[in-house]
DNA sequence: ACCTGAACACCGTTCAAGT
DNA sequence: ACCTGAACACCGTTCAAGT
């Protein structure tokens, strides 16, 4: 059986899924495509590599066009949702890319959307920048949360017992907040 | 030789300091400590245990008494400047204490003193919440990167070329957009 | 180019038994 | 109460060799 890069990351996705990324190793994904362990380091230098593709591979199943005829907030706000998404989509989705992003891996960025969606409101560069950096890590801190506490629910206990605290609408709020912030901020001056 | 939880937990900081949280492995610690692995699960149920109790210990060490002198904004800043100081404190510090609440473990509440702050600009119990889980979110993905960073530069590589994205005067920034958008909203009805 | 087989140096955790 | 000794079921990674 021989396989390529991208066939590896598509079932690393799918044990990643069923199993959970504590049970997403090197020799368990080996396994599940018949090969040796040893085989995945023709396709990937490391673990790490591995995860950063499968990280960077989620990010792009849920990349959304960016949408240029709307205002520059409920574009950023899209761009949110849009991040949120791709990070639930997959069981242990939000640990994962928010990780590799901590650890500057990935070739995918999510910053990207955010700060091109900041910068239509004309706040400037380095404003835009922050405000973007500022949303990105209130959507893993926040995602990251609501992820954990899914599966804790799902997986257990008495159920309903324990406070929600992340859920989509303190997203939303969180969101806003920031989004309240960066409008006090006089737009810099445009060019046409 | 006898020890007591404390104490494990104290040789446990000083491994991570010295090695990282990637080398502080139940087998090294015990070997730190001269005992054989197994003696550790007298103290700890199992390794997430210990960790939480780590995280835990350097938040401890890093707490400083609320202000009550003044203005509840200065406070909040206060706050996240603890937390910051603590997550940097020790290395791999930022990773540790993100993961750990991340998991809802851990004893010792990072949110607590931030929810006690906004409270004082009396904007009511829902509003003080999102705003300190919203600070919160921020201040851990912010930190991690900061701290990342730091450990990538210190390793590492060529010295200044890359880009630095999150430092002291990014988190200020970051920090003083998030308190923009809270200020945005009335203070609920006092009782006084 | 892609994979096998075997090995190296590790892990977390359990459990009977010792003092 | 606190620890030893031995074992179980795993890890990531390397490397010579095969096709």
């Amino acid at each position: 059986m021989r396989y390529r890069r991208g066939d590896i990351v598509e079932r690393a996705v799918e044990v990643l899924d069923r199993y959970g990324l504590a049970d997403l190793s090197m020799r368990r994904l080996a396994a599940e495509l018949g090969l040796q362990p040893s085989a995945l380091y023709h396709h990937f230098a490391s673990k790490q590599e591995l995860l950063a593709a499968v990280a960077d591979d989620l990010l792009e199943r849920g990349r959304r066009p960016s949408d240029d005829d709307v205002p520059w907030d409920v574009a950023v706000v899209a761009a949110g949702h849009a991040l949120r998404d791709a990070m639930l989509a997959y069981r242990d989705g939000a640990e994962l890319i928010a990780t590799v992003q901590a650890f500057g891996l990935g070739r995918v960025s999510p910053l990207v959307p955010l700060v091109r969606a900041v910068d239509r409101g004309g706040f400037g560069p380095e404003l835009a920048r922050a405000a973007a950096t500022t949303i990105l890590h209130f959507v893993f801190g926040h995602v990251s949360e609501e992820q954990a506490h899914l599966q804790a629910s799902s997986v257990g206990a008495i159920g309903d017992d324990a406070p929600v605290g992340a859920d989509a609408a303190s997203f939303d709020l969180g969101l806003s907040l920031i989004l309240d912030g960066v409008r006090q901020h006089r737009p810099a001056p445009s060019e046409h």
